[in-house]
DNA sequence: TAGTAAATCAAGCGATGGCTTGACTTTATG
DNA sequence: CATAAAGTCAAGCCATCGCTTGATTTACTA
């Protein structure tokens, strides 16, 4: 009989194993790049053999690629509903806690949460190949930033906009990478935005030394 | 007799083969990090055998570590030269001019110069285990950056003065790794400070949104 | 129960990594 | 010239890398 749909046991021990790989990918690709990336460290933390990547996905690199691709797609949707739910009146310190939001939100949250980000600010450095799938959605992510940027800095003309949100967008990717996100991760959420929410909005205001 | 000291060949050669390692070192360093640099790539660039990394160096660890401590040297000397010739009277847009000038500097020369600069960003990010001997420079210059920041910025407490330093050393080492670094490579000494310097500037200044 | 497809596994292949070795060349010294 | 030191070199050792293979286990199907 067809029976339509009984769970299938084998299905979904290989998912869980596919699973398992692509969490474990993450964590590695998070704290040690691309380049210090191994099949067998991978499968050790997964409790998998080597062979069930290849079977899984292929290669190392294609396993790699699939966790990159999804940890940057679940950034920038993040990121992209925290510019879109802005209202039109939104302050310049407003936007720069929506633009900051997914970041600081990660370290609080820790795990793999904070392992999405800095696979993410690690592709900012090493970007893949095969990335040009997502140009889109980064794209959009910029496109919004501006948008809501624009209203609260009429003076400022869109190619050094464009300049400083890479900069913020940068500077939180650094925090993410470098010894002083550790000590962030120790913080409190509040305690986070409090501190890092004003050098967000100052580094996109800019300081020309002529204005008073 | 003793002819105090006439050039000796063998050792000039040897000083040659060894800068010749480091300044290989150097630049595989800057663009592929600790991780992805091996003893057959630094020798073929440098012209030398595999073996002169262990006879000069030791290792291929030590050579990367003299390497680092060498750049990180180099900036930081640079840095804290910029930020101790600045006259009490400095505003906060000298400051920050100062603060990135090497860095900026960097982007202009290219070369040798950026190398140092990759490296000592990338150093940022993983730390080698043996930099302790630097501490007592990273300490000094972060007080060069208080000091002539304070001035500028009676109302923010020191905590904070603090992390907006890291958060500025922080957004430089980006551009230095980032692709964006390469863009601004192509521009300008006079470009690069224009748009760079009021996002530093910015971010030191902050912006908490009560301040009209 | 026999058959089958999904998944897992131990073992090993070829390539590449850091590093060592022993012979060789070059240069200064008596 | 003889000796020794400083440096260079080709070759190879051993570990680890990504990946493949053929056998085996597991769970569903007829």
């Amino acid at each position: 009989m067809i029976q339509a749909k009984k769970t299938d046991m084998r299905r979904e021990a290989g998912q869980r194993t596919r699973d398992g790989l692509q969490t474990a990918a993450l964590e590695l690709l998070a704290q040690r790049g691309q380049e210090g990336v191994t099949l067998r460290e991978i499968t050790d933390r997964a409790g998998a053999n080597v062979a069930a990547v290849s079977y899984h996905f292929g290669s190392l690199k294609a396993l790699c690629d699939a966790a990159i691709e999804h940890a940057l797609e679940q950034y920038l949707d993040a990121q992209m509903e925290a510019l879109d739910s802005l209202g039109p009146t939104a302050t310049l310190h407003e936007v720069a806690a929506a633009f900051a939001g997914p970041m600081m939100r990660a370290f609080a949250a820790g795990g793999q949460d904070l392992a999405v980000m800095r696979t993410v600010a690690r592709v900012g450095i090493e970007p893949p190949q095969g990335w040009e799938r997502l140009t889109g959605k980064f794209d959009k992510s910029r496109r919004d930033a501006l948008r809501v940027l624009k209203p609260n800095l009429p003076g400022v003309d869109e190619e050094e906009l464009i300049f400083r949100t890479r900069c913020a967008a940068g500077l939180l990717n650094w925090l993410a990478l470098a010894p002083i996100g550790t000590e962030l991760a120790t913080m409190s959420a509040e305690q986070i935005e409090r501190q890092l929410v004003p050098v967000v909005a100052g580094a996109f205001r800019g300081d020309t030394g002529t204005g008073g």
